[in-house]
DNA sequence: GCACGATGTGATACTCAGTACCGTACACAT
DNA sequence: ATGTGTACGGTACTGAGTATCACATCGTGC
């Protein structure tokens, strides 16, 4: 009886009894009884009650991390960054139910959701990493970094997200859409900004007081 | 003897233990013996050990939520968003030291860093909310919403953090070139005709009794 | 064949967070 | 003065997570 069966064997029969019983109606004691496995060897595989319903999300990670290392040249980042979330989405996608009922979980306990949202900021952090390795030097580089990194896992959020609840056939095709959506949003630098003003006003004066300068500025540009 | 005050005080105690033996270290029983209260009358107040560490965050919730539901117009509505994040930083920032004590556990203590990641979700979800509602009708509504939502939580998070860690000198500067940056993705979208105004003030009082003048002054020139 | 260390396992005991309950002290009303 | 509600502290309990110990298993070397 190798160790990894087990290990997919205690998986299985936390998930059986949080259905049963909810999340906190179930104990460790419960779930090692029913796996066949002492409380000890629990804690030893898994650390804590909540690490046995994200059980792959590391070396889900190293996956990302990989797929972003591959991008070295500057035409691939882009698609690199989409593929990467994609990977996420297609593990997700792989697990099937198992994903839903880790979801309905999420929902459920506050304390898991908490600990499933920090788990997506990893993916974020990831992202973020890279494409501020990539934008090195540019002005903003630190936020526009965090932005797209920020814009890419939302948007993989949401198609999940709808996929989770059922509310799609195709998620791999709202997942183009979306990172087409989340893509257009960065398509244009900084400076290809044509038809597009942007005004900063800080002052201690009342706004009235500066109108006229805004309409003249304005027309100006105009 | 005030309700007010023994919370504070407890608060106080809670923060000074952390400090001093780590947040693992010290137990709710420390906390409530310095701050000279009975463990039951520490949970009453605070719920669990985590609360005593995020204790106004439901009412900026509150805060946030009552500065979204005032935009009734389309023209305010983006500033109201910005205005809406700029409170949260200026939250923090009228928090101090306490903000950094906190910063700092929260990067030290994975459950904590956890519920802090959660607590701006629930940021990042008014704004959704409200920024859907406004969209309704429009093509990838949802989505869209979600980016901006999460642009701007991101932006502001951005400035937080960089104050947080003292790498600035003003924030509140900062913030205002975040929101342009963050706008800036979203000016001139799919929806919106090429000439796109976006204007970000900072004013000391009522941003909001003046902001419809300037919006409808500027429509007024077009 | 047997001694040997390494590793995985289960049982026990412990700390501490969080909950439930109970008696009490202090307010404020009639 | 007496009831009533409320906030408080104390006690006991459940359950997560940790530390420790004893034992079983499994090569590997002799």
């Amino acid at each position: 009886m190798g160790a990894i069966e087990t290990r997919e064997r205690t998986v299985a029969a936390a998930y059986q009894l949080f259905e049963e019983r909810g999340y906190d109606g179930t104990s460790v004691d419960d779930i090692a009884e029913r796996a066949g496995i002492g409380r000890s060897t629990f804690f030893r595989m898994f650390g804590s009650k909540e690490d046995v319903i994200f059980p792959e999300h590391d070396s889900l990670l190293a996956s990302i991390e990989a797929r972003l290392a591959g991008a070295v040249t500057t035409e691939t980042r882009y698609v690199a960054v989409a593929e990467a979330a994609r990977l996420v989405l297609l593990h997700y996608l792989a697990e099937g139910e198992v994903a839903r009922a880790r979801y309905r979980l999420t929902r459920s306990v506050p304390a898991l959701r908490a600990r499933e949202i920090a788990g997506m900021q990893q993916y974020q952090r990831l992202f973020r990493t890279w494409i501020h390795r990539w934008y090195e030097g540019a002005p903003e580089a630190a936020l526009r970094a965090e932005l797209m990194a920020a814009a890419v896992v939302t948007g993989h959020n949401h198609v999940l997200r709808g996929w989770l609840r059922g509310l799609t056939e195709d998620p791999m095709a709202d997942f183009d859409r979306a990172m087409v959506e989340v893509m257009r949003l960065f398509a244009g630098g900084p400076d290809e900004e044509a038809g597009t003003t942007v005004i900063v006003l800080r002052t201690p004066r009342q706004v009235e007081s500066v109108l006229p300068q805004v309409r003249a500025a304005l027309i100006a540009e105009e």
